[in-house]
DNA sequence: TGTACATCAGTGAACGCGCGTTCACTGATGTAC
DNA sequence: TGTACATCAGTGAACGCGCGTTCACTGATGTAC
């Protein structure tokens, strides 16, 4: 099948979602066609599956056409990879923001963070591949984003927001701040992972994903809050 | 480089390790031989470093040859990610096995549970590829392992055993039992993961490390013996 | 307002790469007689 | 003990694959005059 000149497989032109096929010989958004195509390719596939030739051919596009906006495939990559972080924040922000901030300030942090900690590993089960591309290796040492300290992600600043408040609300004892934040991510990441692609995921019914979920949960928050 | 006919580059004769050149025509234990090559490249390199012809080429061998063995590159690779789940176990048990008996029961206990958890992150920073192979996906249907539950590791028993005897020395509440061990596991697990080829071990100093594994490991303690 | 032209954003053919895998083969081994 | 021969465990040339990337190119755009 032809269009604007350009072959497009049929097969490929229903999977990529496209909203229509190109008019103009100018694509005029290509560098966003194809990180949103890179990131859908992630979405389910994960980081391998963001090949630049792949995105080229759900834009419709030649894969020439890519190094007009990335000096290469690995730069793609990494764009995909910060829009998954941005994703992740986001829907972890969203729901802390979800949580009603009347009653005990106590009660208010705990549930916060219970919800913090339910959004990440939700958003690893419903987006697999695109939370292993979040943290997948891109290992290119001239990247723009290269030595940014995941200290400055917005997903690890609400999370040491939230501790911060854990500790003013009397939950967290002061001296048991310093760390909590690696160790909670520690824990929900690791949940996250042995479900999004690990064992836990693959062998294990729904419901006792969900009951192993709820536990992994209230032992952080058990762990965090414990008075001795 | 000719050796016995088989054309072996230099570079990769040194980089092989392998203990001599073959002498014979048939290797005799050639399986083996390559399981051990796959299991050193996956042990820097992850699973994506085990590739069928560079196996071949370590151990001094034509690719073809690994056919008489293999059935093909997928079950190599399932083999060299069993053989990781196996080591990252026999780090685990002995390193609880170290751990002094004679003491007070929960004491004893609570020490086996920290020396787990501080082996299995051990290992992972130690053999990040290989720990990275243990968990890898290689989805084959038709895999002799496939199937398996996780529950039926080593170092799962290991652990479930641990808590066993954690509630029977009184510190673990019994209904904090179930889900404790995946709980657990999570924790541990991601702290490995973001350390071994995460953000963490990317850009924290071994000092910070150190202090965040710590503090991670005792989080894990004071959630699951938590009193109240 | 019309036109020349520089610049920008695409094209598609082609390349080299390393991979897994197949094929027909051959050298080594061990067993039956 | 010696020999014929089936079987086993290697060889290396070759294939097809999809990839990233390069190259010389061309169509579209917009700006200067």
């Amino acid at each position: 099948m032809f269009v604007n000149g350009v072959n497009i497989r049929h097969d490929e032109r229903v999977s990529a979602r496209q909203t229509a096929p190109r008019t103009r010989y100018h694509h005029g958004d290509l560098r966003n066609a194809m990180m949103e195509a890179g990131v859908e390719l992630a979405r389910t596939g994960g980081p391998e599956a963001v090949v630049l030739r792949e995105v080229a051919r759900r834009v419709g596009v030649s894969a020439t056409a890519a190094y007009r906006h990335f000096s290469d495939a690995e730069e793609l990559l990494e764009e995909v990879k910060h829009t998954a972080l941005a994703e992740l924040a986001d829907a972890l922000i969203t729901a802390v923001a979800a949580v009603p901030a009347d009653g005990d300030p106590p009660d208010v942090v705990v549930a916060r963070l219970r919800a913090a900690a339910n959004a990440y590993i939700d958003f690893a089960v419903r987006n697999a591949g695109l939370f292993l591309t979040a943290y997948c290796r891109t290992a290119s040492p001239d990247s723009k984003y290269e030595g940014e300290p995941f200290a400055d992600t917005d997903a690890f600043r609400a999370l040491s927001g939230l501790l911060d408040q854990a500790v003013e609300a009397g939950c967290i004892s002061p001296e048991w701040r310093a760390g909590a934040d690696i160790a909670s991510w520690s824990m929900v990441h690791g949940f996250a992972t042995l479900l999004a692609d690990g064992p836990v995921g693959r062998h294990l019914s729904a419901e006792a994903q969900a009951f192993a979920q709820e536990r992994t949960v209230e032992l952080l928050l058990r762990g965090l809050t414990a008075s001795e």
